[in-house]
DNA sequence: TAATATATTATCAATAATGACAATATACTT
DNA sequence: AAGTATATTGTCATTATTGATAATATATTA
């Protein structure tokens, strides 16, 4: 009975602008009607199918870390049964993959936006250690007689130099970084296995 | 004749006060008023000693190229004779050094904001290819049968665990984590001299 | 077709941000 | 003390942002 409801199709498509604002913008910096002009919607429907600035940034924030969380889950569940680390390391650092990223810069908005919203902090350091359990966790069952230590700065120079590659992509013109990465990030690997 | 003019000074009080809202709240968001506060200042001054925002901002960037350039000068005037590679990555994620460095979250700011003000782009290229400059020309030095390529890769990755631990001080709670870049950093250092 | 639930548009008030300029205060020189 | 260059403060108009609500349009069901 009534018209029936758009609501969620225009929450995705809201929280999709909104998250490029925050991209391009820090989340200072997206308006709301600079998001409103990026949806294509006028700004009263902003609150109308998800609610006040406040709303949205929450709204934005859960759906980041849920999709994250949901990304690393298939991308973990997606390797082969041989050499997954490297099956890892390898889809991290495929173009493709990153192409459309806008995953870290929207990171870093809100990292840097942590610094004035206190309750984001937790948020984003576990956000960080998903990453982190991923990675260590392949490259323990990769390299079983490796010592903790030694994973573990393995799993922190692949995770900077993962985020870095992408932190870069809007300059777009630094020859060979995706590549180069990709390349160092595997050697620290082999040292693993030495 | 007349008042004494503080102008040097007060300009770069207002711009210490803009990087930090810079660093803080990105680009779009560091505001005029937010910065004469973080200064304590009117904000009538900063118009009076700099100018109004598009001058602040570009004297904002300047200032932060012309000191990074600095820094790696003075950086690379003050390594050793011998050992200068480790020496340079022992500075690098020396937590001294780092401590108070806001210089990587102003740069991804002005990254970001890049998307929107073409201008930057290069500018900011040029900042990343002076890191890699030095990195690079230490590295060949320090090694000097590696390949070019080689070469390359270890530049990439160490720039991008430098900056990958800097990016996450805001979070200041991920366990060790410059401690572990700076290993990370020194085993890609390693693998030059194999 | 009437009822109804929802989408969409229109509009208003309150606040913040910016640019600009006038007025005043201050510290130096002669 | 008078003149002067600069710092500082005060104020105004314009525009942008936000929150909120009312009014209208639209698509479904009974």
């Amino acid at each position: 009975m009534g018209r029936p409801s758009v609501k969620e199709e225009r929450a995705e498509l809201i929280l999709n602008a909104f998250e490029a604002c925050v991209a391009k913008f820090g989340v200072e910096g997206a308006t709301l009607q600079k998001t409103a002009d990026e949806a294509g919607l006028a700004r009263a429907l902003l609150r109308h199918h998800v609610g006040n600035r406040e709303v949205l940034l929450n709204a934005l924030v859960d759906r980041f870390m849920e999709r994250s969380r949901a990304n690393l889950v298939s991308l973990a569940g997606g390797l082969p049964s041989d050499d997954r680390l490297r099956a890892l390391i390898d889809i991290l650092f495929d173009p493709q993959f990153a192409a459309s990223n806008t995953d870290v810069l929207v990171a870093e908005a809100l990292i840097a936006a942590s610094q004035t919203r206190v309750d984001l902090k937790d948020r984003l350091t576990q956000w960080y250690q998903g990453f982190e359990d991923l990675i260590s966790s392949e490259a323990k069952r990769a390299a079983p007689n490796a010592h903790e230590e030694q994973i573990n700065i393995f799993t922190t120079g692949v995770i900077g130099i993962y985020f870095n590659a992408d932190s870069f992509g809007p300059l777009g013109a630094i020859p060979k970084l995706r590549e180069r990465s990709h390349l160092a990030a595997t050697a620290l690997m082999d040292l693993l296995f030495k």
